[in-house]
DNA sequence: AACGTTGTATTATTGTGTTAGTACAATAAC
DNA sequence: GTTATTGTACTAACACAATAATACAACGTT
């Protein structure tokens, strides 16, 4: 069984972001196509119907498109999919902000956790 | 009804997420009581059910202590809240990690951001 | 024209989170 | 001893995520 970041949200959004972010970092470029629902199923794990609600989700964003029998394509519009990384990012970063604080991590605890631990960034 | 920074995951881990943090970063300090289960469910716009599930992580955890009739408190042991935190800033970080290079985040990105929007952290 | 692969839709079933409502045991306060 | 408040336990009901098993429509390939 596949499992996100995180692990207590549903399936479906959890593959939703995994293949968003895919597209969004150019893992599937524009116009690339996307593994048939079966295919994603079988490599996850998962029912196909828990992928195909969460690549409903990333067609309602315009963020690929379905062709019969052909398959999933991500949109050629880059700069939509631009924005929405962006968007995405800045997101994330707000909510780490939030989280930051109830948690007590200053920006050096970042800045040194990342020099010791993780590695080039 | 209450709501946390993730939105997906169920109530009752939110919650004890959320009051774990105010633990803790000593909102609620050693031996400090903490609100009644039925008083948690009211503020929360949640059912004391819930609450009480959170809670009793929170027990498992060894993090508060329960006495009948008189109610909940947080433990005396600042040594294990000392360590539970750096814990869960040690995730945390961690999986900033993860998630940044998923989404092309770089250090810089991070710290511009908070110069700019996110105040004095 | 027949075939195979694609996305899509449907039904039934299981597990679990959440609410609601009630009840009970323990015990500090009176 | 009585009372009130605490944590705790239990049941029923509902919503939704996920699986399983089909079935169908579209259409490129042969």
């Amino acid at each position: 069984m596949y499992r996100d970041l995180d692990r207590n949200a549903p399936m479906f959004l959890q593959i939703y972001d995994k293949i968003k972010k895919d597209i969004l970092c150019a893992k599937y470029p524009p116009n690339a196509q996307i593994p048939t629902v079966r295919q994603l199923a079988c490599d996850m794990s998962v029912n196909p119907n828990t992928v195909q609600r969460a690549l409903q989700l990333l067609e309602e964003e315009r963020l690929v498109v379905a062709r019969a029998t052909l398959g999933r394509f991500v949109t050629p519009d880059t700069l939509r999919i631009k924005e929405l990384k962006h968007q995405m990012q800045i997101e994330t970063l707000r909510s780490w902000i939030v989280e930051l604080r109830g948690l007590d991590i200053t920006v050096d605890d970042i800045i040194e956790f990342i020099n010791n631990e993780g590695g080039n960034v």
